[in-house]
DNA sequence: CATATGTCCTGAGAGC
DNA sequence: TGCTCTCAGGACATAT
């Protein structure tokens, strides 16, 4: 499931394909139903043809091609969606195809596929950008200040874990990432956020860097069902380095005599040391 | 306004 | 073996 560190691992992958032109987009054949794509595939194809890929951007979770007149191609591969340069990992869930070119350098497709079809595709002009993406978006999670951070949450009683997947607060923290940032940060995921003292804030905002960019380092988190992939079809390495995600009923790697608890929040599993993250 | 719930989807795994 | 059932999770729409 991508989160911010697979994200942008996805991007750094497929920068190459800045300053090349794209010759034509289409779907290639794959028995699968067509995945939510603005505007369709054929209108796609005419708005974007010998369109310049200007800039490879990510914000939150998404995966942002921006072109010279701030037209953008927004990806969002929500629960399974991959964008690759290579074959992927099944011929069967291809959702959309994105020929390029440059005069010096070879042509290329870049791909997008997705074996659950949740993810979506729309290309936005830089108003509808604007109004659809940048404004219903928190600050992304790489970038925020501790104390936007605190005063965006202080008011809530949310619990703290749930404040945190919400992408209008915060943006690329999903609910892996926010676990193990809880981990680090020493905090309950159960903590409502109005609970919190200044001190675990700045806590949580110096977790949530330092597990983001860890992740970033090991190119994110391939799970058990090795959805996840980068641009080169290549799996991430993060997932030996969790802490807590998906480790119930194992002893903690900080405490004693700790283990890992699972709960649900949200209707989400949340795990967490019930001996070393205090409420 | 803040918060909670239902929905989309596929494949893995459990249970019979 | 092979069927049916449940579950996982991100974002959005809808309900409270």
């Amino acid at each position: 499931m991508p989160e911010l560190p697979e994200v942008e691992t996805m991007c750094r992958g497929i920068g190459s394909i800045v300053g090349m032109r794209i010759d034509g987009v289409d779907r290639p054949s794959c028995p699968c139903r067509p995945c939510v794509i603005e505007p369709d595939v054929t209108t796609l194809d005419q708005r974007l043809r010998h369109q310049l890929v200007a800039a490879i951007e990510r914000r939150g979770k998404r995966v942002i091609l921006r072109f010279e007149d701030d037209a953008r191609l927004v990806i969002e591969p929500r629960m399974s969606g991959l964008v690759l340069l290579t074959d992927p990992p099944s011929n069967e869930h291809l959702r959309l195809r994105i020929r390029l070119s440059a005069d010096s350098r070879p042509a290329t497709e870049l791909l997008v596929w997705d074996r659950r079809g949740l993810g979506t595709i729309r290309l936005l002009t830089a108003a509808e950008f604007e109004s659809r993406v940048d404004q219903r978006l928190g600050p992304d999670a790489l970038v925020i200040e501790a104390e936007r951070l605190r005063e965006r949450l202080k008011a809530t009683a949310r619990p703290i874990k749930v404040a945190l997947l919400d992408q209008s607060v915060v943006a690329g923290i999903g609910n892996l990432y926010a676990a193990e940032i809880l981990f680090v940060a020493g905090i309950d995921p159960r903590t409502r956020c109005d609970r919190l003292s200044r001190a675990r804030w700045e806590r949580v905002h110096m977790a949530i860097k330092e597990v983001l960019e860890e992740a970033i380092a090991n190119e994110g988190s391939t799970l058990s069902d090795g959805t996840y992939r980068n641009a080169l079809n290549n799996p991430g390495g993060y997932q030996n380095l969790h802490r807590v995600y998906d480790r119930q009923d194992q002893p903690c790697v900080r405490c004693p005599n700790g283990r890992i608890r699972r709960i649900v929040q949200a209707q989400r599993s949340t795990f967490f040391c019930g001996g070393c993250q205090k409420r």
